[in-house]
DNA sequence: TTGCTCCTCACGTCACGTGAGGTGGC
DNA sequence: TTGCTCCTCACGTCACGTGAGGTGGC
């Protein structure tokens, strides 16, 4: 009945690579042209890209929404991001996987900025999270049910490899998977037929 | 390291409604205008749409790919499919929640369609579900890892809203946090911070 | 000078969404 | 005739991807 389109995209969640020699505790630095110590402790576009999993051009398109500024530019104009912005960058990463759109997300973060107190912020965050909380707990369930379908159709697959001896056509399949009496056919395997 | 840009879009089940007066084991009929059994057993485009929880306009696109085709059309070129195109339909719906592209999925079907013997369809099948095994379960691992910060981030938030009394400004919130002496502060929670 | 990283356009992509203008079928 | 469903273009959208052509910084 209702048409839910939303996207779930996951996160690679990239975690710190374990040698920080920095007394910043937020932050990881990467060896290389781009540490952060290099810049004064600020971080290039690359290190964000690197600490978050995304690429230099969403963080680009952030930017441009309003959703993370940079603290400075060098002279040159590259861009220099404080050690929090990462922590804001996966923030909008996984309210991205908890099926927010950018504009959703820019809307949370104009509320909070029109919020007075911080109780009223609080409480707004709060309504989506509980929400969120149980679309996640039922996308889960979805999952649990698409593994349990792949577990039944690669059993269903491996019989058919014991069963299809001396190479008959594909277009016996139809036929055979009546005569694999275990089950019924899977969903995945059966649609695979034109 | 490596970019996974993965998008993972899941199904709204939408199961048949119970009730089922044809003799077509496959297919539930809706009753009204578009009823099966009014053309003749084949299922109108709208039909369908509602069966799989699709829209038109997908359904239209799956057909211009290749990967559906109506068994006939009325004299008035409406779309009449056969009561097995839920099915592939549905098919083709969950290998795009597990992840792959329509065109992915086009390479798939024009693979079974090449393959002379039914062992060379199967094992081309098997290979690629066992990998959308391991993979469906790390995504799991990651949404229950998301469930589990939604619920810290409810739990602190929901801390906030006993603290924050007499109404202080959100620009607050950064030292506040700091008072919470329960645990560290989730990223849902700290991110929200422009 | 070399090599890597960055800059700003700006068009491309994927899986549809959303009308526009018209016709079929009971 | 009315109302619902369908038809075929064809442009729009969302979150980026992917060059093009040029410059910064050690």
């Amino acid at each position: 009945m209702s048409n839910d389109k939303r996207h779930l995209k996951l996160l690679s969640e990239e975690p710190c690579s374990a040698v920080d020699t920095s007394e910043v505790d937020d932050v990881c630095e990467t060896s290389g042209a781009g540490d952060a110590q290099l810049t004064g402790g600020y971080l290039q576009v690359g290190d964000l890209a690197k600490l978050t999993g995304k690429t230099v051009r969403a963080i680009h398109l952030y930017e441009s929404l309003g959703l993370i500024e940079p603290a400075k530019r060098s002279k040159g104009g590259y861009r220099l991001f404080s050690s929090d912005t990462p922590s804001r960058v996966r923030w909008i990463s996984k309210l991205q996987s908890l099926g927010l759109s950018l504009s959703e997300i820019q809307g949370i973060a104009e509320r909070r900025k029109a919020f007075g107190s911080a109780r009223s912020a609080s409480s707004d965050l709060l309504t989506i999270y509980e929400a969120k909380l149980r679309e996640v707990r039922e996308r889960l369930a979805e999952y649990q049910s698409l593994e349990q379908e792949l577990v039944a159709s690669v059993d269903f697959l491996k019989a058919c490899q014991h069963v299809c001896v001396g190479e008959p056509h594909v277009s016996g399949c139809s036929q055979c998977e009546r005569r694999h009496e275990e089950s019924r056919v899977p969903d995945l395997v059966s649609g695979a037929q034109a």
